[in-house]
DNA sequence: TAGATTGTTAATCGATTAACAATC
DNA sequence: TAGATTGTTAATCGATTAACAATC
């Protein structure tokens, strides 16, 4: 198999930027998007752009940049973009109805195949068409759904407890939006998506502005 | 005024952290964490936590580590974490509701005022408690309500439209939940959150297990 | 005391940026 | 042609990590 090229995570994180940006300039019905455009909208520099697209190995032409078609196919294929990816979302509260009610996921292959919850008052419902179970029918579900993806939104004091749950059903992927680093076996992955970080990047640069 | 330090982005992302991890030492009843005993539960090397706390000042014992109480005062500090500054958001969605009702911001000091829309159906209602007003009714009541900061949560393509409405009313900082990047005046900082980008890791990460 | 830990300075590593020939 | 843009190699910058004396 042909050994996928690395890239850095700071690049990976900006990929999706750009893939919103080529998109919208093939619906203005562009057929090439220069390093340049792309860098413009973004407020960075082009050769940045230029770099991380180096990755899609699709080759730019001088003066016309890159070819639109086979840039976001090639982009969406290095982040597995396209092929379709089943996940569940354990904990039914307001952040897993804001996630699977956000089409850029759907749009990007990531399908909300169901949600698990404890409150039985939430049990038996939906959200955004994504049915409620019991997470006690967990794992059970997750062999039937196949899932390969698990998003964490439960209360962080359950998280590890949950987390468990989730690896011993076999799932090996899990987007963790507590703001508990939870412990996980080897060959699991997991990314930690902590809001407060946010935040507190909004706060410092709010009091820097004031000092300067 | 004493001028503040500067830390690097990275850097104040970890801050948030170590906060957490501090704050439950203490309520175990601690009077002293050490670097090593942070880093391990985060899963970082002691040296990072220990030049991060750097920016504290606060004087580490040998063989104890770093005194709880003061040092929490001073993280919170240093991410203006210890005055409250009221928010508005606007775009009262799924979104909306996930973030007003996450005790972590309520908790550093993040007090949402009031919430606006054009939906008809969801003026005059209220989310966890924030009322839900016109968006024509912006400018006068962040006025009113002396709110600092906007957070963006409405649909990507009425961003930049919302965006000026959001500066016309003098707000100086924006928390920008939408995938687009808004452009704003020299004076008004933002901090760009991008949900797609952590998908965009996940992905690629479990792509890469495969490919060891 | 021995040894765990700090704080600081230096070294390393990795990401960004610059330089520039090649191209259409 | 002139000039905008690419792709690649080299230089710079900044964050992380290492080294180590000081301390309790």
């Amino acid at each position: 198999m042909l050994q996928k090229k690395i890239l850095a995570a700071p690049s990976i994180k900006r990929l999706p930027r750009y893939l919103h940006i080529i998109k919208q300039a093939q619906m203005d019905g562009a057929e090439y998007i220069s390093a340049t455009t792309i860098a413009n909208e973004l407020h960075l520099v082009s050769i940045q752009v230029r770099k991380d697209l180096g990755i899609t190995g699709i080759i730019g032409k001088p003066r016309k940049g890159y070819p639109i078609l086979p840039l976001i196919e090639s982009i969406e294929r290095f982040l597995n973009w396209d092929t379709e990816k089943k996940a569940i979302i354990v904990g039914a509260g307001n952040l897993a109805t804001a996630l699977t009610g956000y089409p850029e996921f759907f749009n990007h292959g990531l399908k909300f195949v169901a949600a698990f919850d404890t409150d039985t008052k939430k049990i038996g419902k939906n959200i955004h068409g994504v049915p409620v179970l019991s997470i006690k029918q967990l794992s059970e579900k997750v062999s039937e759904l196949n899932a390969t993806i698990a998003v964490l939104t439960v209360p962080s004091k359950v998280a590890q407890e949950c987390a468990n749950i989730i690896t011993k059903s076999g799932i090996k992927a899990i987007w963790n939006f507590t703001n508990i680093k939870i412990k996980l076996p080897a060959d699991v992955v997991s990314q930690f998506e902590d809001l407060t970080s946010g935040y507190a990047m909004l706060s410092v640069k709010m009091d820097s502005i004031h000092n300067d």
